[in-house]
DNA sequence: CTCCTAAATAGAAATAGTTTCTATTTAATA
DNA sequence: TATTAAATAGAAACTATTTCTATTTAGGAG
C-alpha cells in the first residue's frame, strides 16, 4: 500500500478510502469495468456514485497504478500495471481469471517504418490463458 | 465493384445502392465512424436512417470488404480491408490522411506461449504516416 | 490540534454511441 | 412477373460515459 500511496502522492492525488477500497480490489489481480467496480463498492459504502468510480480509474490510471485494457465488447476495462513508469509495455490478460501480466518485449518498438508507413504508435492487446489456469 | 459484387454475393448480401454508395465513400482509402458515413449518405439519400448505416457496415465487415479499426476515442471506425480473406493480418493507419494498409508480418502469429500465457488471440494498431504523406 | 484549500465526492441530469423493434420496401432469383 | 429473403426507415430503447453543481474531506500549514 505504501507503494500506491507514493505513486498518488507523486501525483498530488489524495489517498481517500475509496482509492483503498477500489486498489485493494484490484490486488486479486484481476480486470474490472467500471461497473464491477461500482457494485462491489456499494456493498462497502453505503453511499457510492459510478461518476465516481470513473474518475479514480482514470486517475489511478494517469498515475500508472491501473492500465486500460480492451476487449472487443466495448466495455473498459482496467487492471492492475506493475511495470515502472514510462517504459515502453503492453499487457497480457488471461481469458480465464481475468490476471494480468505486462509484456515489455515488443516487436514494433524498434521499428521505424513499415510498409513505407513511419510509425508513431500502437496498440497491442495479448489474450490467453494463464500458467495457474493451464495448470488446473 | 465487380469484385465486391462477388463478395457479397459469397454471404447471401445483396447488391443495394445504399452498399454501393457506402463502397464508394471507402475507396478513397479513408477510415470513417458510421456518424461520417451517415452524414455523407445523407446527401446522397433523403432518406436514410443511422441504424441501416451500423447495419450495412458491420455486413460489409462480415464479408471481409471492410475492417474495423480501434482508436482510443472509443468510436468505431471502418476502412477498407484488401487482405485475403481469412488471412491473419492487422492494420495500419496513416494519422494524417486515414489511409489504411494490411500489414500480415506478425510477431505473434508463430508464438505459442509468452511469459507462460498460453496465446489466445491478440490484436494489433499500428499508426503512422504514409509515403504519401510523408513525401509532401 | 485546528484551519484552510485543493481535491474528491454523490446524485441528478445530459450526452454519445449503438441496438432493437415493427412495418414497409426492394434486389435478385425462379 | 411473382416470390421471398434481405434491406430499409424511423421511432424508441438501451448502455456506457460525462458533465454539472453543491457538499464533503484529506492532508499540509500554522
Amino acid at each position: 500500500m505504501q507503494y500506491f500511496m507514493a505513486k498518488l502522492k507523486l501525483h498530488n492525488l489524495k489517498f481517500t478510502p475509496r482509492r483503498i477500497a477500489i486498489i485493494q480490489l484490484f490486488l486479486s489481480n484481476n480486470i474490472f469495468t467500471p461497473e464491477e467496480i461500482w457494485n462491489r463498492l456499494k456493498k462497502q459504502f453505503k453511499k457510492c456514485g459510478l461518476p465516481g468510480v470513473y474518475r479514480n480509474l482514470e486517475s489511478l490510471v494517469e498515475c500508472g497504478i491501473l492500465a486500460k485494457i480492451h476487449k472487443i465488447d466495448r466495455k473498459r476495462y482496467y487492471g492492475l500495471c506493475s511495470a515502472k513508469e514510462n517504459i515502453h509495455h503492453h499487457h497480457i490478460i488471461c481469458l480465464q481469471c481475468g490476471k494480468v501480466d505486462d509484456i515489455s518485449d515488443c516487436f514494433f518498438e524498434k521499428k521505424e517504418t513499415i510498409k513505407g508507413y513511419k510509425l508513431i504508435s500502437h496498440y497491442i492487446q495479448l489474450n490467453g490463458i494463464c500458467e495457474g489456469c493451464l495448470n488446473k
